[in-house]
DNA sequence: AATGAATGAGCCTTCATTCAT
DNA sequence: GATGAATGAAGGCTCATTCAT
C-alpha cells in the first residue's frame, strides 16, 4: 500500500523557481527521511538510516537539523503545513455552512489519499514532536488552525445555521469521524476500502452532528 | 475481572488482600512498564528500566515475557480486553438504539477518563503491537470488538431505526468524534477541559450522525 | 621512563585469597585503562580502547562501571587509597615530629618512584573525578587524608614542636615541594632526575618549613 | 604590557578604547576560548563552541590559528608570558635574598588572586600544550623562566645566603607550597579560603626551606 | 523461578578539518 | 579576511537478548 513516490513537498519546489538543480541536501535529507517512516515507521528515522539513502554526510545532517528529531520536526511541519493549506484552499471555496463543513471533510479526505505516506507521517510523528522541543510550535500551529476553522463558521452560527457548540469541540465533531477512519485505513492492516469509497457518507455525518 | 488489572498506582495492592501474596512477578513487570510508558512514551520501556523500576532480574523478566515486545503486547491486551468488557457492559443495558449509541460514547468516555494511564498507553501500543508478532491478535480483537457493536445494532438496522450505512464506516462515525477529543485531551498538551465536560454533546453528535 | 608493568591494586588480591582465578573483568577493565591513560592520558582512556585492549564488551564494561567515567573514577579511588595507606603506614612508625614529616615526604617520594605509572594517573585524573559526580567522595577521601595528617602532627604542635600554622596549610608545606618535583618528573618533558636523588634534600626543606 | 591581555570580562572591550575598534577577531577568539575553559575545562574548547561563544565562523577561527590546539597554545602562552613578566618585575624590585624568595611567592600568589580565571587556564592546558606540537617551545619557555630565578639567586647563592641546593630543586622548594595551595584554590571543591589569608606564611615557609 | 554477567549491534552526537565562494 | 556547507572518524551510551548458575 502506499506506492506513492516520496518527493519534496510541491511548496518549496514552488518558492525557489529562479535557477539552479535545486538539489538541496535539506531537502535530500527530508525526502530520504520519510522514506525510512514510510518503510518501517517514525522510530526507524535514524542518523545513519537517512544517510546512507540520500548520500548526505553525518556532519551535514546535523548541520541542517541538528538532531535526529530536528529531521523529524521539520518533516513534519514542512507536511503539516502543506496539508493544512490545503483543506484552507477547499474551504476558502465554500459558501454555505453545509459547504463548509462538507469541504472541510473531502479536502482533508481527498489529501489523505493523494499522499497517503505524508500523511501516515503526519500521524506517526505528531507524537514524537509533541513530546520534543518543538512540542509549543506544534501546539500554535494547531491552535491556528483550529482558529481558522472556527473563524469560518462564527458568521453561521451566530445566524443560527449551525449548532451553538463549544468551539473546542467542533474540531473533533467535524473531523474526528474522518480522521478516525483514515487513520484505520493507513494502518494498512485493517482492509479498509479507501476512503474515497465513503466520501459522501463521512461528509454526510460530519454535517449531520453540527447543524443546527 | 477485578482480578488482573493493572494499575499504575501502588494501591492496587492494598486493595486486593485477599489470599496469599498475590505480589506477582509478573504483575509487577507490567505494573513498571505501564509506569515507564506513562513517563516517556512506549518507546521508552526497555528491559533495563523495568528492571529499574521494579527490582526484577533481566532473566525474570525474558521468563515471563519472553521478548520486550511481549511485555508491551501482554500490557497491551490485558487493558484493551479491560477497555472493551466496560464498553460491552454499558452496551449491554441500553435498549433503544440511540441508548446504544449513547452506551459506547460515554462508556468509552467515563472509562478513559477513569483510566487516563492506561487509556493513553493504548493510544501509545497499538502501533507497536499491530507491527510486532501479535498483530493478528490485534487484528481479531478489534475485529470481534466491531463486530459485536454491529451485531447490537443489527436489528434496530433492520427495522430502519438507524441509517443503512456500510458497517466498515459505524465504528468511525459513532466512535470517531469521542476518541478524537479523548486523544487530544490525553495528550495533555491541547489544554483541553475533562471529556466529562462535553459527555452529553459526544453523545448527541454521535447520535445525530447515525440515526435514519 | 615508566616501565612499570601495570597490575591490579595489590590490596584487591588481598581480600580475595580464597580460591577461583580471579580473573576479574572488572580489574581488567581498569588494567587496560590504567594501560591507555599510561600511553596518551586520561582523555584517552575511551570505552573502545579499553575493549580493545582487555578483550571485554562494551556491554560488560558498562555493566560494572555503568559509564566512562565511572571506569576513570574506580580506578582513581583504588589508587588514591592505595597511596593514602601506603604514606599512613610510613607516618605510622615515625615519632618524634621530624620523623613524621620525614615520612610523608619519603613516603609519598618512594611511593611515586615505586609506581610512577599509578601516580602519574592520579594526577591527571583528579581534575577529571573532581568535575564528575563523585567530585563529592573525593572531597571526603581527600579531607580524610588530611585530617589523619594533621591528627598525627596534634600532639607535637601543642607541645611546641611544630609551628603553630592553620591547619589548611600544612598539606601544602609539607607535601607542596615534593608533589611539585614528581609531578614535573612525571610529566617526562622535564628531563629532571629521579626524585630519589633529592630524597633528603625534599624531607629536610619539608621540615625546615614547619617546625617551631 | 597592556595590549593583547585576554580576559574573561567583556568589561575589557570597554577599557581600551583608544584607537580603532581594537575588536580584534583574534581577540574576540581567544576570549572565547577562555570563556568555555573556564565554564567546563580545556577540553571543552571546541572549535564549535567557540564559534557559537564569539559569532566567528569556523572558517575564520581556522584562518587566525590553524586548528583547534592553536588556540589552546595561543591563549597559553599569552597568559604564561603575562604571568611570568609580572612574577619578573616583582622580584627585580627585591634586593636581598629573602625578598627575593618572598616576591617570587607573593609576586605568583597575587597574580593568581588576581587573574583566577587564567591561573586555572594555565594549569588545566599546561598538559595539552605539552603534549602537542608547541611541546617544544613550552620547554623553552619553563626554563628561561626558571633559569631567570636562578640567575637572580646565583650571586646570593656564592656568598652562601642561600643554601647550595641542586639548582632542579629550586623551584619546587621555592614555588612548590604556594602552586600547590592556590591549585588546590582554584579548584573550588577545597573550600579553601583566598591565598592571600596565608600570604605571609606561605613566602615564610618557603623561605625557610631554602635559607642558608 | 530467578539471577546477573556478558555480548555486540546500533544509535545519537561531537569533533576537527577542508574547501568553494 | 570571512563564511558556512560538507565530510567522516570517533566517542559514549542503550538495547534486546543469551546463558551458566
Amino acid at each position: 500500500m502506499a506506492s506513492r513516490t516520496v518527493t519534496a513537498s510541491p511548496s518549496r519546489e514552488a518558492s525557489t523557481p529562479d535557477s539552479a538543480p535545486t538539489t538541496d541536501r535539506r531537502q535530500d535529507i527530508l525526502n530520504a527521511a520519510l522514506a525510512c517512516a514510510a518503510e518501517a515507521g517514525v522510530e526507524s528515522v535514524s542518523i545513519d538510516r537517512v544517510r546512507a539513502r540520500c548520500g548526505a554526510s553525518v556532519g551535514s545532517i546535523y548541520h541542517h537539523f541538528g538532531s535526529r528529531e530536528g529531521i523529524v520536526a521539520a518533516l513534519f511541519f514542512d507536511i503539516f503545513d502543506e496539508q493544512s493549506r490545503h483543506i484552507q484552499a477547499q474551504l476558502a471555496q465554500a459558501q454555505a455552512p453545509e459547504q463548509g463543513v462538507r469541504a472541510l471533510v473531502t479536502g482533508y479526505l481527498d489529501w489523505v489519499v493523494a499522499q497517503p505516506v505524508r500523511a501516515r507521517f503526519l500521524f506517526q510523528a505528531r507524537e514524537v514532536v509533541a513530546g520534543g522541543p518543538r512540542a509549543g510550535e506544534l501546539a500554535k500551529c494547531a491552535r491556528e488552525r483550529n482558529q481558522a476553522l472556527l473563524d469560518w463558521f462564527e458568521p453561521h452560527r451566530q445566524r443560527g445555521a449551525v449548532l451553538e457548540l463549544p468551539c473546542e469541540l467542533m474540531p473533533s465533531l467535524v473531523m474526528g469521524p474522518v480522521q478516525s477512519y483514515c487513520r484505520a485505513w493507513l494502518s494498512g492492516s485493517s482492509g479498509l476500502p479507501s476512503p474515497e469509497t465513503y466520501r459522501d457518507e463521512l461528509a454526510e455525518a460530519a454535517w449531520k452532528s453540527v447543524r443546527a
